[in-house]
DNA sequence: AAGCTAGACAACCGCGTTCCG
DNA sequence: TCGGAACGCGGTTGTCTAGCT
């Protein structure tokens, strides 16, 4: 038997949930729960799939949800989260109670995406546009000119009014960090951190995702670190709104902090975290190149073994600059990231290009 | 008032993973 | 072990609405 997709099956309906189908569902989860998605249109009394059902469900009828804006706090939540494990909405939302991950993604793409933009960071790296440019700049000697601007979001791309180019994709092969993370269990972070039986591999260690979550989220609730804003900084920055913070974190640093001196700069990746003390910036880096060295030894970034050593060193500041997150909070750093990930293709491509010279860039 | 546009967000789609017989 | 069904996720599209011309 041919299975159809649940939308294209007859008699389903589509589109926007009235109030009354609303009610059925409801009434029927309050009375049987969860469960047997496929199953619930059909006790329910609905004339929708299974799925449907349970999106709705999900993003809006639950009881638990908030349906109000978002908080500053949540917005400095988001943007830190999605600077240590990208968009890994469904994780990010188990950080923001009352918030699913459809309520996430669609506030970063119609509010925080455009509001980092517009204050010049890219919010893909969380790297100053500028950088960013100075760094294509940087590795651009091997390159064609005016070939392409290479892998940089849509929204530098439009903000440095550049002509729209096609992204490269991603070679063939490479590890599918985004697949390995979903297909781990879902777990409170607590209780993933305290268990020490995690069996997730690098590069895509969950744990370590978790880590910098953890990370962030201690930030966000009255860290006395100084390399982490408080919240007030979003209410000064992110929003536009006439939306009053009322701290929730009382620290002096917070307060502190919630001065006009406050900088973008606090989210920039490579910033944020890095460890105030020269010393111990140092360590981390050090750090860094062992990890990196690692991950090139067990072939997972798959550089080859022509690597010109400078070159290795500065994929190496770049790409591990997530992890000087994770360590400089005490926290023991073992994966890279979504930023590593893109560091690590720009290496590669670059690594293809030494290769083979009349290579064209390939395109999406 | 009508038409247009952009923003907000609800809903859908496709794909990968997990579950289970 | 295998295959199909169910589930969950991120990306994308559709719809509604407010504001502007």
């Amino acid at each position: 038997m041919v299975r159809l997709p649940c939308c294209d099956r007859l008699n389903l309906k589509r589109g926007l949930w009235t109030e009354e189908e609303d009610a059925k569902m409801i009434a029927y989860v309050s009375k049987h729960g969860t469960g047997n998605w496929t199953a619930v249109p059909k006790k329910a009394g609905l004339k929708r799939c299974g799925k449907s059902c349970r999106l709705r469900w999900t993003n809006y009828l639950r009881p638990d949800l908030k349906h109000d804006g978002f908080t500053p706090q949540e917005e400095e939540m988001i943007v830190r989260l999605h600077a240590a494990i990208g968009s890994r909405w469904s994780i990010i939302a188990q950080q923001l109670p009352g918030r699913t991950d459809n309520d996430v993604k669609n506030y970063w793409n119609t509010k925080l995406r455009k509001k980092l933009s517009e204050m010049g960071i890219d919010p893909v790296t969380h790297k100053p546009f500028s950088q960013i440019l100075a760094d294509y700049g940087n590795i651009g000697g091997f390159r064609k000119p005016g070939i392409r601007v290479g892998p940089l979001n849509k929204d530098l791309k439009s903000e440095i009014m550049l002509k729209s180019e096609p992204y490269p994709a991603a070679p063939q092969g490479f590890p599918n960090f985004n697949s390995q993370l979903m297909s781990a269990k879902k777990e409170p972070i607590q209780d993933t951190l305290s268990n020490n039986n995690h069996t997730y591999n690098y590069p895509s260690d969950l744990l370590t995702e978790l880590q910098a979550i953890k990370l962030v989220t201690e930030a966000s609730n009255c860290s006395n670190n100084e390399t982490i804003p408080p919240p007030a900084f979003a209410e000064a920055s992110l929003s536009s709104s006439s939306v009053s913070y009322s701290p929730t974190c009382s620290t002096t640093a917070a307060q502190e902090k919630s001065s006009p001196d406050f900088s973008w700069h606090d989210f920039l990746l490579d910033d944020a975290f890095l460890p105030a003390d020269p010393q111990e910036q140092e360590t981390t880096a050090e750090y860094s190149s062992k990890e990196f060295a690692s991950q090139k030894q067990k072939g997972i970034l798959q550089i080859s073994d022509t690597d010109n050593e400078a070159a290795i060193q500065e994929s190496n500041t770049k790409a591990k600059a997530i992890e000087c997150a994770v360590i400089s909070n005490d926290f023991e750093a073992s994966s890279s990231s979504d930023f590593a990930f893109v560091e690590a293709m720009l290496y590669q491509e670059y690594e293809m290009l030494l290769d083979f010279p009349n290579l064209e860039p390939f395109y999406y």
